[in-house]
RNA sequence: GGUGCCAUAGCUCAGUUGGUAGAGCAACGGACUGAAAAUCCGUGUGUCCCUAGUUCGAUUCUUGGUGGCACCA
């Protein structure tokens, strides 16, 4: 086992970030656990949603057998009332892997979320945090005239991001002419185009299978949920349904179901798609990364293989 | 058994006075730097049921089938 490799020289051998990846419902939970165990370590979770301790259910959080079969780091760590992002996540996994690897070869990070496994193997420019009133002003303004006056203002107050940035895409012109009203620096000036060095390599490990297998599984998946009490676990958090956190596939369309919008079946229906949207959203950017190494679920040896020649 | 109606995209259907076709939903592809399970962009994927006619040309008209539905027996 690499742990076991003998340091011939006074060089340390470089610890190793396994990162395992791929769409929602392929298995990741269950690939990481057996890594952990074979590796004699722990998993840092990389899923935007499960760090919410009130959203289990519609998650697919790791359950309590789960957790027991190997330690989790930022699994319900935090509430859906706080405030949480991905430089936060950086700055945390980053502070968990190195303790990790005081006493450890390897460490395993495992999640859906593109963003925050660029943010943790790549870095995430150190951009100043936006001041809640001019946020807040901004968003007001979009939601009163919409993008057009706001996206002008970018045009003057930022021409390169203007130039850069989806012009279609409101969240993102918002964040640029947020980030230089409150900072009265352009956002692009923040925007270095570098990664960060890390302290340890990457091995970085993708999971996909038969595109309808996985429907079929994401299908089987959310009757599932729903048999585990999906809908109260939803109707519990439907007074907090503004709160960002919720914005979520398996509570927004349970929410709608709540104001009398459509049935449950329907609810359950939309689920199921806006699942499978999720999921393909997730092969886009996973299928970018060329250094990602690809494997169906079922391929545990080949991947402890992988990992054993880095 | 008879009569009538229908058969076009994965589904529900529109349409072509004869020049090989388009909506909705579903699906597919992509982008992505502090809301990211978010947000945004792009793409019709088709033996127009089969057969034989008429025609320069048939998915469209005609004949005969096949399947479905309705009504009458």
């Amino acid at each position: 086992m690499t742990s076991t490799i003998l340091k011939t020289t006074s060089q340390k051998i470089k610890n190793n970030l396994i990162v395992v990846v791929g769409p929602t419902g392929i298995g990741k939970t269950t690939m990481a656990i057996k890594l952990a165990q074979q590796f004699e370590t722990e998993i840092i979770s990389a899923d935007s949603r499960q760090f919410y301790r009130e959203l289990k259910i519609g998650t697919a959080a790791p359950t309590t057998d789960e957790l027991a079969a190997a330690p989790h780091h930022l699994i319900g760590n935090i509430s859906i009332h706080d405030y949480y992002n991905v430089f936060m996540f950086e700055t945390d996994a980053l502070r968990i892997s190195s303790e990790l690897f005081q006493t450890k070869q390897n460490a395993i990070v495992v999640g859906g979320s593109g963003l925050y496994i660029d943010a943790l193997c790549n870095g995430i420019d150190d951009i100043p945090d936006v001041d809640e009133k001019t946020r807040n002003d901004l968003v007001a303004r979009f939601e009163r005239e919409g993008i057009d006056g706001i996206r002008f203002d970018l045009k003057r107050l930022d021409p390169e991001s203007y130039a850069q940035v989806d012009l279609k895409n409101p969240k993102r012109i918002l964040r640029a002419v947020e980030v230089t009203l409150s900072t009265g620096k352009p956002y692009s000036s923040f925007r270095t185009n570098q990664k960060k060095k890390r302290p340890f390599e990457i091995t970085k490990i993708a999971l996909n299978m038969n595109r309808q297998e996985l429907y079929n599984r994401i299908d089987t998946r959310v009757d599932q949920m729903i048999s585990e009490g999906l809908v109260e676990e939803v109707r519990s958090v439907y007074e907090f349904r503004k709160l960002n956190a919720l914005n979520t596939v398996g509570y927004k369309e349970l929410f709608e179901h709540f104001d009398g919008n459509y049935d449950l079946d329907r609810a359950i229906e939309l689920i199921k798609r806006n699942s499978r949207r999720y999921a393909k959203r997730q092969l886009s950017w996973f299928t970018r990364d060329k250094s990602t190494h690809w494997f169906q679920p079922d391929e545990i040896n080949k991947i402890i293989d992988l990992i054993n020649q880095q």
